[in-house]
This record gives structure tokens, sequence and C-alpha cells, in this order.
DNA sequence: AAGCTGTTTTGATACATATCAAAAGATAAT
DNA sequence: ATTATCTTTTGATATGTATCAAAACAGCTT
């Protein structure tokens, strides 16, 4: 594994996590968590910019963010990035990996983060038994398949300023689902990286940028962004405004 | 449900089926295997143009294609549709409807199909009992997610050539391990359903086609598509020829 | 504080693909 | 057979984004 992390390994519990209703099914009582957290093994920190897993590396655990940010991406052969999704808390990654027991895609920290490790061998063992978490493991997959038919048609079908604004739209929502502000953003990611998860240059999303903020839709400074006007930004996805 | 089918339900078995390799793990021993059979309710016809499922519909069952061809979409509210996939036999579709308890595309069978209906709660049920079933749910959803991280690689960084190249590629691949010719297909979708797919518009397919017909890498008489010369077709989606 | 490094912005230009338009070809209907 | 409809091909042009280049800016290091 590529893991570089520092030695410690606490084992801590799911059943005393905060980020319980986010990463585990929630119908659970307190005694089937108390068995849960038979599924986290340990914790791992991740410092900025080193990687949690990479490309071919064997499969043996899934990982749920507790703290920090993530990017995952996969490369052509020429060594074209392509960012594949942006992690963030209660979000668990490594999903690629079962397949084929090996890792297809590279999970690099975008800033200093600690991860729950969950060996496969564990989530399945413990999903036999208990019906909820089977649910709950099948539900992370489909979502993550929609996540990307969504993304799909936001590549192929979108113009360069819808892409970014339903990018920032998407992170803001979830950010605001983690207790943080629904109007201002601090990116963990550079624009080349936005860039490569959008389909396209980072000169092409600093366009973007200067665009939207000229138009008074939002407020940037580096990587702080600031949403003045939502509504717009909603238009700009969706000009009809319909559903 | 939207099914538009033949009342016709016969029961048929998964142990029996010559697309077991294909839909089902094969580890199986015959015992197993006369359990697993449980797991498809019945079987449905779909007319050519006729939708499976369809955005928006409640979720109940996966679906193991077991003949026919059928693509998967969803659309912008402006109605732009997006190719998410094409699927043939001994591929599942409706792992999208998981997460939400309703399917997020609609599946529309491009050529006359049937396929086996798996009531999800059968495929949870029985996963729980056989560790292999299990095992191979998981896969199957990696497998999709894998495949949605290439296309965004795909979609994201290729040039329409190489698009059109590797998609032919995957496509012949895929029938070749059906049994079918390694180096001629008949496509089932038309070129504007290429192009949603790959995120290029019909004119640029065809333009691509055409290109790949004059430099004799292809032969194209509407439809059908015969592979002259493959591995410059590789090296199109490949130009460095490593990997 | 000064210098270095990497990121971001902005401008000028090139290019790939989209768009618009029309012809050619296939398929189905009468 | 003939017409109508849909799909595909091809051409001319427009356009959005990439590319190339340089300046502005922020974050570190010494």
């Amino acid at each position: 594994m590529t893991i570089a992390t520092t030695p410690e390994t606490i084992k801590v519990a799911c059943s005393s996590c905060n980020l319980r209703e986010l990463c585990m099914p929630i119908s659970f009582g307190t005694d089937d968590m108390k068995r849960l957290d038979e599924v986290v093994a340990t914790r791992h920190h991740v410092k900025q910019g080193e990687l949690l897993f990479r490309d071919g590396e064997p499969f043996k655990s899934l990982f749920a963010i507790r703290t920090g940010f993530f990017k995952t991406s996969v490369s052509t052969p020429e060594g074209h990035e392509q960012v594949t999704g942006f992690q963030m808390a209660g979000e668990i990654i490594g999903l690629d990996g079962i397949v084929n027991d090996q890792h297809s895609c590279n999970a690099m920290a975008l800033e200093d983060a600690e991860v729950c490790v969950m060996p496969f061998a564990n989530v399945e063992e413990l999903s036999r038994e208990f019906p909820v978490l089977q649910r709950h493991v099948h539900k992370i997959m489909s979502r993550e398949i929609v996540r990307e038919n969504s993304m799909m048609l936001l590549i192929g079908n979108m113009r360069s300023e819808e892409r970014l604004a339903a990018f920032l739209l998407n992170l803001v929502q979830r950010l605001h689902a983690r207790g943080f502000s629904q109007s201002e953003i601090v990116l963990r990611m550079s624009r080349e990286e936005i860039g490569s998860y959008l389909g396209m240059k980072l000169e092409t999303v600093s366009r973007a940028f200067s665009k939207f903020s000229d138009e008074g839709i939002i407020e940037v400074k580096q990587r702080y962004v600031g949403i003045l006007n939502a509504p717009a930004l909603k238009k700009i996805v969706n000009p009809t405004g319909c559903v």
C-alpha cells in the first residue's frame, strides 16, 4: 500500500463518530452499531499531496474520509490526467478497486486527511449479517454510478461556464450538508484540477471564474469563492428554470 | 413499470442458461446454481424502440440481458440526451436505481430483446447466503464505476477520432467475448446515439467514420463496420503504443 | 525584505468541432 | 414502382475552447 501515514493506528468506534450519519446507515440501533464498529480496522493519516492509494495497487480496503479532502484521478498512457472526483468527509473511496482486486485510480489528499480503513472482507462479512449495511453498501456504489452518469452528461453536453456553475453548486451543496456555509467555499484544488475534472483547460476555468465575478454572481479571491447570486448560477446550469 | 412486453413470463433457469458465465459467478457448483435460479423471477421481452425502464420510475429489479441490445441515457431538463452506455447480452442494467429506489436513467432496446428480471430483494437475500454471489454483485457495480471513470477520461481528454476508435475497439472486443467476429460489427445504434455517448455531434461521428474509411482502417457500409486494420485503430487511441 | 517558485489571470491567435445547409442514400408506406 | 420519411454524408462557415505567451500575484525560503 502506498499509504503514507503516521504509525498511528488508533482503533476508534463508528458508534461514537460524528460522521456516522454520513458514511453509515442511520437506522442502526446502538447494539448493532457496536458490531458495526468492526468494519473499521484502523485509521490512517494522509498528508496533503500524498497518495492514499494508486492505480494498479492491490485492493484490500475501502476508505471512509473522516477529515480532509481528496481527489481521485485516472491517466492516459501518455500521462494526461483526468480527475474523476473530489471527495470530502463522510464519503467512501476505493470502490473502483473491487472489480479487479486492484485499484484503478489514484487517490490524493488535497489537504491533510484522516481516513477510516475498512477492510473489504469485513465489509462483506458484516453485510451478510446486517441487511441494513448490505443495502447501504449497495446504495453507496449505486450513488457513485449515478454521479458519474451525471458527470458524463455535464462533460458531454454542457459548455464551460455551465460546467463550472454546476461544479460550484454541487460543491457548496455538499459542504452545506456538512455544516459549512451555504455561500462560501474555500477550494482545495487548483484551477488545473478543476479543469481536468470538468474536461476543460485551466485557462478556461480561470476565464469562467472572472466572467462570473465580473457579472457579480460570485466573488473570487484565489481559492476563496463567495456565492453572491445562487439563483443566477442555477440559471446558468439550467436556463429554462424548469425542474 | 414501463416494461412493454408480451405477457410471457416463463420461469427459466440460470443453471441451464448459456450466458451463465457472463452474468453469473462461474465458480458455482451445480447445487448452488440451482438455488441461484431463484434470483431470476421471470423473463421479459422488450421490442425495439421500447423502454425497459425510464428515469423516475420505481426501482424493483435488476435486469440481465439475454438477447438484444440496449442503450441507457439521461437527459438535461432542456431535453438534451446523453447516452450513458450501450449494453449487450450478459450485461446487467438497472444499478442506477438502487440509491434512490427509483431509476435515474432510461433504458431503451435498440433491437428486440429479452431480459431476465431479477428482483433486487432476491439479489440481496441470496447475496447474504452466497458470498460468491455477493462478491459478484459488488464486482458488477465496481466494474460499472470503473467503466464510467474511463468514459470521463475519454470524453474529457480525447479528440473525436480517438473517441470513435476507442468506441469501436471496445465494442468489437465485447462482441468477440460473446462469440462474434473480431473484425466485424453491425452497429445497433445511430450516428447520433454514438455521438451522444462520445460527447460529439452526429456529423463529427460521420466524418470520423469517413476518415477511417478513406485511410483503409475500416470499411463502412451503413451500420456495418469492418475493421481492416486493428493496430492502426489502437494506435489512434494510444499513439505512444506503450501499455 | 528580496528572491524564487508555482499558480492564476489576461491577451492574442489557432484549431477542432459545432452549426447550418443540402444532397445522397436507405427504409418504410401507399 | 413511387412517394415520403429518416438517416447519413459532405460542404461551407461559425464558434467555443485550446494553445501560446506573458504579466500579475501569492506563498515560501533564505
